[in-house]
DNA sequence: GGAATTTTAATGACTTTTGAGTCATTATCT
DNA sequence: AGATAATGACTCAAAAGTCATTAAAATTCC
């Protein structure tokens, strides 16, 4: 019965396990577990700290979580923004590598997690939606918009329905992202054939 | 302090409160927080009963939540099915057909509502996901890939990367799913206008 | 440069809060 | 009148959040 025996024992690293960690392993476990289901103490442990540590840079479960989110919602576009901009070839080639750009950098990386997150917890964190939308959806909208008007201009892409949806260009990769999240382990995707194809039908679907 | 007090005032309802009412109340409340940030009293009040009334018919709340899921899980695709093994016609009227279809009935339904929770709960659930993914998702994928078939053999697609990955096909409609679901606020969908853009890429995408 | 002292970081036992699950009591049905 | 359905106050476990205590780092002083 040692029992009532309080204070700490061993308080060993120093220097490390900043901020930063702790985010990452927040968003680790948030983007499996949901804000809810997830305890402190896992996120503690992943980032090899004690509970008590995070409460020094956090205020509370739900500030970190608004932490993490925040953290990984920015996520530069400007790249993608560039390359349309300079691009001086033609439109399937340039769709081609912006397209491939994208999948390289968002299937299975930290930002696959930040959507589920944001699917999953949106309706109850409206303003984390709010910039998402702003920062990334739409800037991703924009230089889609890019794209396919440049392309108009160029007598390349035909003028159409389609090519007033933007959005349905990069939904074979929103798709893409959550299928490998959900039914990786039934029916895995292979992505160089997926992305083979969604180069296929879309510059097929567009072409004048 | 009138506190202590046991036993209740008023029982009020009988004869209705029954369990399908307590699924479609479980389905709403999970599909917004899901399964840890629901509260049973949350699911109680919108079904219009006492808490404990839940537990004459489910163990436990992640009983009543694998339940709720089970219980929207099937949805019949049988219909769709029927629709291409009968259908005399051209592929883009039968792709039209088929993809209104789809849009009708899933964007906005409850089943938008299982999408999100089976992305948001699906690490911890593997067994729902591989039912969905049996019952639904390879379902849909079936049916697609019927409808390819039978356009390449009747010479009115072509065959190609696209023709092998029918779930390029269905891809904008996940997304307006989910779209709906997380940016309705910021950004809303106009099905009607998105519909047609969709299959119109989708048709030229895929036409001989 | 290094011992002594102050400041800051980290710990985990403890307290508090929250919500799942129970059950004695009461209403309604047969 | 007996059986069944429903209630909500209550219990209890789990996890958020606190804080006295200690380790390490930074600073001061000789």
């Amino acid at each position: 019965m040692t029992k009532i025996e309080t204070g700490p024992q061993k308080p060993k690293r120093r220097k490390a396990a900043r901020p930063g960690e702790i985010l990452q392993a927040g968003l680790e476990e948030f983007a499996i577990s949901g804000l809810a289901a997830t305890r402190l103490e896992d996120i503690a442990q992943r980032a090899g700290i004690a509970k008590g540590t995070i409460y020094r840079y956090f205020d509370s479960k739900e500030d970190l979580f608004m932490a993490v989110v925040r953290s990984r919602l920015v996520l530069s576009l400007d790249q993608f923004e560039e390359m349309v901009t300079n691009y001086p070839g033609p439109t399937d080639a340039l769709l081609r590598q912006v397209l491939t750009g994208i999948y390289k950098q968002f299937v299975g990386s930290d930002i696959s997690g930040v959507i589920r997150i944001l699917i999953s917890e949106g309706p109850r964190f409206p303003g984390l939606v709010d910039i998402y939308h702003k920062e990334v959806t739409s800037k991703g909208v924009t230089i889609l918009t890019h794209i396919i008007k440049r392309g108009i201009e160029r007598g390349e892409i035909r003028d159409g329905p389609a090519a007033r949806e933007p959005r349905l260009i990069m939904a074979p990769t929103i798709m893409a992202i959550l299928w490998d999240l959900t039914f990786k382990a039934q029916d895995p995707i292979d992505i160089e054939e997926y992305l083979t194809a969604h180069i296929d039908i879309i510059l097929h679907g567009l072409s004048a």
